[in-house]
DNA sequence: TATATTGTTACACC
DNA sequence: TGGTGTAACAATAT
């Protein structure tokens, strides 16, 4: 009896039905929600449980590359007595930020120690998520909830075997990082390397940012005329954060099947497009906030989520719009869905 | 066994 | 040569 009511306040989850990956709006709401509760904790101890998972410096990422133990070492260490200080997002990635550690010379402290501080980046790809504990919770419970997969059996002790990261805080909170597929990462880079970083150089623009007009994205699409337009939105250099799901649900909004070509868009339909992202990715990122907050209090309902889509993993099912039937497509790999008459 | 997924890379083709 | 597409890869639950 008392546990749904405990569960519905003290417990931060935030994470996502597996098949729901993680695009721009997600991570947004992970990063306000993280920023909200990370702030100002001093972290106590970090537990990498699976190597390959992290990684230090700039380096291009790669999963397959072998961590030495040495580095996991150097990574706990780095990150120990460290304390929060926000948390942001570039395109898919999260970026925590640390403050700079006070450290002094021997000699009593006359002279700093000139260290640049922290930053570090994490991806969740598909399956990547966060969950934080309150110190609350913790001593109400013996037990932990680890909300990683699906509503049939939706309750493991944390940390399960999917977390491969474990912040321990001062206060006693901890924050976990699971990840069933293992194909997401956490790099941990000095502030002054941060321009070497390389998908952070080569991301596209924030297609929420004021910056991102209708003249770039013009010009930015019509560089590669021969390029589909689903393609073109999922390209991360393109435009940041647009995956699978809120390419198919900007496209149905705008009217135009996947598989067109850039070079027989009209302006006009362009336009449509433009005006779209910004609609559906706004839309989402209220929504997601929203809904996770729902999901944590009814724990163990999944639903909500998918309740905005009006063609993505829908295929088969009846348009919401017209009744026809959606269809799919593969494009570059990827499901594309699309209803054949609301889409020219 | 086939499928789903992201982002990167290797390679074929025009 | 470079623009473009395709396939493979990482991992694992369904």
């Amino acid at each position: 009896m008392a546990q749904p009511k405990l569960l519905s306040f003290d417990f931060c989850v935030l994470n996502f039905k597996f098949y729901y990956m993680p695009e721009l709006p997600e991570v947004e709401t992970v990063a306000r929600e993280l920023n909200r509760k990370l702030k100002k904790r001093k972290i106590k101890s970090v537990e990498v449980k699976a190597p390959k998972m992290i990684s230090l410096g700039p380096d291009v990422v790669s999963n397959i590359r072998k961590v030495k133990s040495s580095q996991v070492q150097k990574f706990e260490r780095l990150l120990r007595n460290q304390i929060f200080e926000s948390v942001k997002r570039r395109a898919k990635l999260l970026i925590f930020n640390f403050s700079r550690p006070r450290v002094f010379s021997p000699n009593f402290g006359k002279r700093k120690k000139e260290r640049a501080s922290l930053s570090l980046l994490v991806h969740l790809k598909m399956t990547g998520q966060f969950i934080f504990e309150d110190t609350k919770l913790r001593s109400q419970t013996h037990g932990r909830y680890c909300l990683i997969n699906k509503a049939s059996a939706p309750k493991e002790l944390l940390p399960c075997r999917h977390t491969h990261v474990i912040f321990n805080f001062m206060d006693g909170s901890i924050l976990y990082f699971n990840d069933v597929r293992k194909f997401g990462y956490l790099k941990l880079v000095r502030d002054n390397e941060i321009s070497q970083v390389r998908e952070l150089r080569e991301f596209g623009p924030e297609p929420l940012s004021k910056q991102y007009t209708i003249g770039r994205f013009l010009t930015a699409v019509k560089k590669c005329p021969k390029r589909t337009i689903k393609s073109m939105l999922v390209d991360p250099k393109v435009v940041a954060g647009i995956g699978n799901i809120y390419s198919d649900e900007i496209l149905f909004h705008a009217g135009l099947r996947p598989t067109r070509k850039v070079l027989k868009i009209s302006n006009q339909e362009l336009g449509r497009i433009y005006i779209n992202i910004k609609k559906v990715l706004t839309k989402a990122v209220k929504a997601k906030g929203s809904s996770v907050g729902d999901f944590v209090r009814t724990d163990g309902s999944w639903g909500q989520m998918g309740k905005y889509h009006f063609v993505y993993g829908r295929s088969g099912q009846k348009c919401k719009r017209c009744a026809s039937i959606i269809s799919s497509v593969k494009l570059n790999g990827r499901t594309g869905s699309f209803c054949p008459k609301c889409q020219k």
